[in-house]
DNA sequence: TCTGGGGTCCTAGGACCC
DNA sequence: TCTGGGGTCCTAGGACCC
């Protein structure tokens, strides 16, 4: 049977979790800031309402923010990635397969799951507000890109309510004649002022393109684009998402970091989160890079620079980590530079299980790897921080900001909301 | 003063091989 | 002295997504 897909999506997906957990916050303007509280990443729709746009530097709307009271948070990832569990599960109870696509995200296919889809849609989404708390959206349409525009109209129309089912392919271009190119999934600024100048202004002059023309200047994926426009399927359901390629922990410094040992300090402190995410997905690397840079608005003293490692055997083994990556650091650390951000990035992974061992491995790899394991269970039952490496430094007035950050309500016990 | 983080895919071009 | 053509693999950079 042909698949039916409906995007779901949590609507202002962090702002929506502060208020979940606080009540108070209900009706109010309400935004939710990038790390070291820098850019505005998520905003209630009153907040929308004021102006205050999406990734705009906190700075520049402290204004608005001010005279009008709004409720300002840090990011809670911990709540945040807990909450999208818990909506991702109560959408897994009504289909029988699903895509996570991101942490508000998710694709679900209803073929044959109701007689009346709109209805069936309505359900869920009293489901997910019922159980967790978290309002939703939700469009439905025979393709990935339309159910992307579906979920527009759902949140942007008011009588749609939240749920739209893009079903009449001969009502759709009435309806894509009003969205924006770069409105269009997979179209994005650079490709669609490309388009502009071509004259393709509407998703619905995109459809209705030549398709060898599209492909001469847009590849493959434009290719795909117009065919999702015009309903032929190209991106099925992906349930079992593919194994990583790489992982990244990258931040920007609280503070200017312009010493060699803070600079390691910190590289190493982001090589021990890579390492925990490795093997929580039973992965090893076969390279690590680690990057520095100062400030990007600095023009005067620019400098970025990378330094990419073939570890010598795969591995996932923290000390090893740590190890190559301060190495590194000291190729890349220059004297008088203030550095505002790095990064340890993990490519060429593979399998743990599956890894190929070399000959002369100077680690015991099945003592590491119980050792690892130690570890991480201890960390898990202790407090953030109370369990570290060396290398990663007792004071780390370097470490990123949380200046406003409300509680872990739902993984830590002492964050447990409290009712008076 | 203050501008996030983590991913994927595609393509073009170079290196290398036969 | 003459100096082809085709294939693969890798990498860097660009574009996109949330």
């Amino acid at each position: 049977m042909k698949e039916i897909f409906a995007l779901v999506d949590c609507n202002n997906f962090y702002a929506s979790c502060e208020r979940v957990f606080n009540p108070r916050l209900e009706g109010r303007a309400v935004v939710v800031l990038s790390n070291n509280d820098g850019c505005v990443v998520a905003r209630s729709n009153e907040a929308k309402a004021l102006g205050i746009g999406m990734g705009v530097p906190a700075f520049k709307v402290k204004g608005i923010i001010e005279k009008n009271d709004v409720e300002v948070f840090s990011s809670n990832y911990a709540l945040y990635a807990d909450m999208s569990h818990r909506v991702m599960r109560t959408l897994s109870t009504s289909t029988p397969a699903m895509e996570i696509y991101s942490i508000d995200e998710a694709f679900l296919n209803l073929a044959g799951c109701a007689d009346n889809l709109t209805d069936y849609g309505r359900k869920i989404q009293a489901t997910v507000k019922k159980w967790t708390g978290m309002p939703v959206s939700i469009g439905i349409a025979p393709t990935k890109t339309l159910a992307k525009i579906a979920n527009r109209i759902a949140k942007g129309t008011p009588q749609a309510d939240g749920v739209f089912y893009l079903k009449d392919l001969s009502d759709i271009d009435n309806l894509l004649d009003k969205i924006a190119v770069v409105d269009v999934w997979g179209v994005g600024h650079r490709n669609a002022r490309k388009l502009k100048r071509a004259g393709i202004k509407t998703a619905l002059t995109l459809k209705n393109v030549d398709i060898e023309w599209i492909r001469s200047k847009f590849g493959v994926t434009g290719v795909k684009t117009v065919y999702e426009l015009r309903g032929i399927c190209c991106y099925r359901l992906e349930e079992n998402p593919p194994a990583k390629k790489s992982i990244t922990v990258s931040r920007s410094f609280g503070k200017a970091v312009e010493s060699i040992d803070e600079l390691q300090e910190a590289i190493a402190t982001y090589a021990v989160r890579a390492g925990e995410k490795l093997r929580r997905e039973n992965l090893v690397a076969n390279v690590l890079t680690v990057f520095v840079r100062t400030s990007y608005f600095d023009k005067q003293k620019r400098y970025f620079n990378s330094e990419t490692i073939k570890l010598p055997s795969p591995t996932n083994y923290t000390p090893e980590l740590i190890s190559y990556a301060i190495r590194a650091v000291e190729q890349l650390y220059r004297k008088g530079c203030s550095f505002k951000k790095a990064g340890v990035l993990l490519s060429s992974l593979e399998l743990q299980n599956k890894m190929q061992l070399t000959l002369f491995d100077e680690i015991d790899r099945r003592k590491t790897q119980r050792l690892m394991q130690a570890v991480d269970t201890i960390k898990a039952k202790l407090p953030e921080g109370n369990l570290r490496w060396a290398a990663e430094g007792l004071e780390q007035s370097w470490r990123t900001h949380f200046k406003r950050r409300s509680h872990r309500y739902t993984t830590r016990w002492d964050e447990l909301l409290v009712v008076a």
